[in-house]
DNA sequence: CTCAAATCGGTTTTT
DNA sequence: CCGATTTGAG
């Protein structure tokens, strides 16, 4: 008789959930149901081998897949046996293990955690104290660098053996001053989690053995995008017991760029002659032509080691339409109207449907076609809701009274609302600090105690300094104390930020911001349950590690809509119909991989990702010419294209034509797919050169009359009345910008604005 | 120190 | 093209 938890598994994933004992390596094509074998698996241990949910460790992408998966056990075997399963990413658990365990490696363990924007002021602050000039040496690139260095596990010491060029040496200064401040912050970055937690477990070898002890399974998703740091955990955890599961897909990795190592999943073969390679080839998610275009793509791949086929039973489906659109603003247009027309015939809702982009800066085409139909999107990625500056201001705050040697947050808030604390100041302050070798939050508190030896300041600036002191201070005698709404209650109370955000941006858009405080307020209720004590730092951790596809929530409450995502961020998710756009060469692939064969690569399996995304439907886009930083340019379709069988694909015109453009269809039909692989794009000899075929001549889209001119007197809703001052027709559009007396000049659709005419 | 004007420069991809 | 940062005047 199957067991209950092993009903609806075929063959290979019946194998992958019960084997129990020893490393297991599970290779799994897109939409093989990985994840529905690593949830069946944890529940089967749970249920049937009788493990403790407490010995249980699995690794996630990220915390949304956690989340997801850790319901779904608790569907399986009821919630409370799912919960003590260790659940996360692996910044997520470091950062759990080295608050319980840092002080071990002399660390205290209120640190903060610097996100990428922490790092980058960090790095600022160096330069200018090593007296480096930020247009020589690029304070991100060098960054970069250092991060890359701890990703591979190379510290000051052995980086300092490597320098062999004289941008190193620059890099090794910055290196060396970078891990001071850090330390001098107790701050650590993103890389720090994984790296002090292997150097925790490296130099104590008794708390390893507390945490190996425990892990009875180690279980990791997406192995194949996991750096040198990463592996070197899974073994540390990993190595008492022997009981491995590592999924991956090889042909799904994407992250090279980031440090991820396709050699840690061959190293783990050699390392472990008894493992079992369990491989997951059914494909449960998309139709036959939709695999058929995803395969020739992977088959055209230089290195064709790993090429493993992929099967489904869905013979039958739609196939995949190439359509080419003039510019990005067609392309948006058309696909949103695509969108429009199949959701009625077919029925579907907007949460069916994705549109999936290379870079975060195509998705504004998008939203505008979005908006200006009406249909509602999610928009993934871009500017975070972290990210957003008012939201780090009082984020700030909160770090500096959880712990106020926060140099960055100190520096960041300081003068926010102005409190004529300037950089003057500031610089003094700060120098005078260095001097007392002591952090700016000891130098402000000897200012306010009268015990400084020649403070720097004087007059009206230190008055403000210790106003600001005492205003910190107050705040951190309460945190203990306060449940963490109100503790940013009373923050808000105390710093007049409101009236900050209206000053600085307007009535309209300071409102839209504080709402983003409020928020922020709102999402610190879900702390309440947590000791008092607990809540500022656990929601401090938070901020720091949630990712944005992790709020994209399965909420049955929100409202539906259109997503749009990277081809990056996409990565394990799956939509019934996929629009893929701007497949033309230097952005798919991107214009900074074309010299690297390897990067080359790595964008091709980025649209492998895309491609086996699509359920039901899916589109394949580029257009005619690309707008970039205002400068048009014709564009080269991807090379990948030519890649794909002709057969394959239907071509989809843009607009009703009486025939199809003479051009691109005997182009397209007369294109042999021979493929040299590797070697040179196969469609440059179809599109580009002056010998080449020429290409589809579009008309340009006749624009329809603008209705305003400059001179009509127009009232908005918000801003009152107004002037216009210009309108042109921006596609179906009419952009008109109109000036309004007291608010300044916008710029505002017209079908959108509702503007009346005065 | 603050404000406005001028200049610069940046786009991969993310935990 | 748009934002962020720098510069110069008050």
């Amino acid at each position: 008789m199957t067991h209950p938890l092993l009903i609806g598994l075929n063959a290979q994933q019946q194998r992958a959930v019960q084997a129990i004992h020893g490393p297991v390596l599970v290779l799994a094509g897109p939409g093989s149901g990985k994840t529905r074998v690593l949830t069946h698996r944890i529940a089967y241990l749970i249920n049937e081998v009788g493990v403790r949910p407490y010995n249980i460790l699995a690794v996630t992408f990220t915390n949304k897949a956690a989340r997801e998966m850790r319901e779904r056990i608790g569907n399986l075997i009821g919630e409370s046996r799912a919960h003590d399963v260790m659940m996360g990413t692996f910044h997520s658990i470091c950062a759990r293990w080295l608050r319980r365990d840092i002080q071990h490696l002399q660390r205290a363990n209120d640190f903060v955690v610097y996100d990428a924007d922490d790092q980058q002021r960090v790095m600022k602050q160096i330069l200018r104290e090593l007296d480096l000039s930020e247009k020589q040496y690029n304070p991100r690139s060098i960054h970069a660098r250092i991060s890359a260095a701890k990703n591979e596990m190379i510290g000051v010491a052995e980086f300092a053996r490597s320098v062999s060029s004289y941008f190193d040496e620059i890099v090794l200064r910055c290196y060396e001053r970078y891990e001071k401040q850090l330390l001098a912050n107790n701050a650590l970055d993103f890389d720090d989690l994984l790296l002090k937690t292997v150097n925790l477990f490296e130099y104590h070898p008794d708390v390893l053995a507390r945490y190996a002890e425990r892990y009875v399974h180690v279980m990791v998703d997406e192995v194949q995008d996991t750096n040198r740091v990463q592996f070197s955990l899974i073994n540390q955890v990993g190595a008492g017991h022997n009981n491995y599961f590592l999924i991956g897909d090889i042909q799904q990795s994407i992250y090279a760029w980031r440090g991820a190592r396709l050699a840690n999943v061959r190293e783990f073969e050699e390392a472990h002659p008894d493992v079992q390679i369990i491989p997951l080839e059914q494909n449960y998610r998309s139709t036959q032509p939709i695999l058929d275009v995803a395969q020739s793509i992977i088959d055209a791949a230089y290195d064709r080691r790993h090429t493993t086929k992929i099967w489904t039973d869905q013979q039958d489906g739609e196939l995949v339409s190439l359509v080419e659109a003039y510019d990005h603003n067609e392309e948006a247009r058309w696909v949103a109207d695509e969108i429009m027309r199949i959701r009625g015939r077919e029925g579907r809702s907007l949460d069916d449907f994705a549109v999936m982009y290379r870079t975060n800066a195509q998705s504004r085409a998008f939203e505008e076609a979005m908006i200006s139909r009406n249909l509602r999107y999610r928009l993934v990625g871009g500017t975070r809701f972290y990210e957003r500056k008012e939201i780090k201001d009082v984020v700030a705050y909160l770090r500096i009274i959880h712990n106020p040697h926060d140099e960055v947050s100190l520096l960041r808030v300081i003068n926010v609302p102005g409190r004529s604390i300037g950089d003057r100041t500031q610089q003094e302050l700060l120098q005078w600090a260095r001097n007392l070798d002591v952090s700016i939050w000891d130098a402000l508190e000897l200012l306010a105690t009268n015990e400084a030896q020649s403070p720097p300041i004087s007059g009206r600036a230190r008055n403000a300094v210790e106003q600001f002191q005492k205003l910190v201070a107050s705040l951190r005698d309460l945190r203990h104390d306060l449940m963490l709404g109100e503790l940013i209650q009373r923050l808000l109370e105390r710093v007049p930020l409101q009236e900050l955000l209206v000053a600085e941006y307007g009535e309209e858009e300071g409102a839209e911001r504080w709402e983003n405080i409020l928020e922020l307020q709102n999402v610190s209720m879900e702390y309440l349950a947590l000791p008092t004590e607990d809540q500022l730092p656990r929601f401090l951790e938070e901020v720091a590690l949630v990712s944005d596809v992790d709020s994209l929530d399965s909420n049955k409450e929100r409202e539906p809509g259109v997503t749009l995502i990277t081809l990056h961020q996409a990565k394990g998710l799956e939509y019934p119909v996929v629009f893929l756009a701007g497949l033309e060469e230097g952005l798919l692939p991107h214009g900074r991989s074309v010299d690297d064969p390897e990067s080359i690569e790595e964008e091709r399996r980025l649209l492998y990702v895309g491609t086996t995304r699509a359920k039901q439907r899916l589109y394949m886009l580029y257009a005619f010419k690309r707008a970039t930083w205002g400068r048009t340019d014709i564009t080269i379709p991807s090379r990948f294209l030519g890649d794909i069988p002709k057969d394959l694909l239907q071509r989809t015109p843009t607009r009703e034509v009486k025939q199809m453009p003479v051009h691109a269809a005997s182009q397209w039909q007369s294109s042999t797919p021979q493929r040299t692989r590797g070697t040179q794009p196969s469609t440059s000899s179809m599109w580009s050169g002056a010998s080449g075929p020429v290409r589809p001549k579009r008309p340009e889209r006749e624009p329809s009359a603008a209705s305003y001119s400059a001179g009509d007197k127009v009232r908005h809703a918000n801003f009152g009345e107004g002037v216009v001052v210009s309108s042109k027709m921006v596609g179906d559009d009419e952009e008109v910008t109109v000036a309004f007396p007291g608010k300044g000049v916008k710029k505002l659709l017209a079908a959108f604005a509702k503007l009346e005419r005065v």
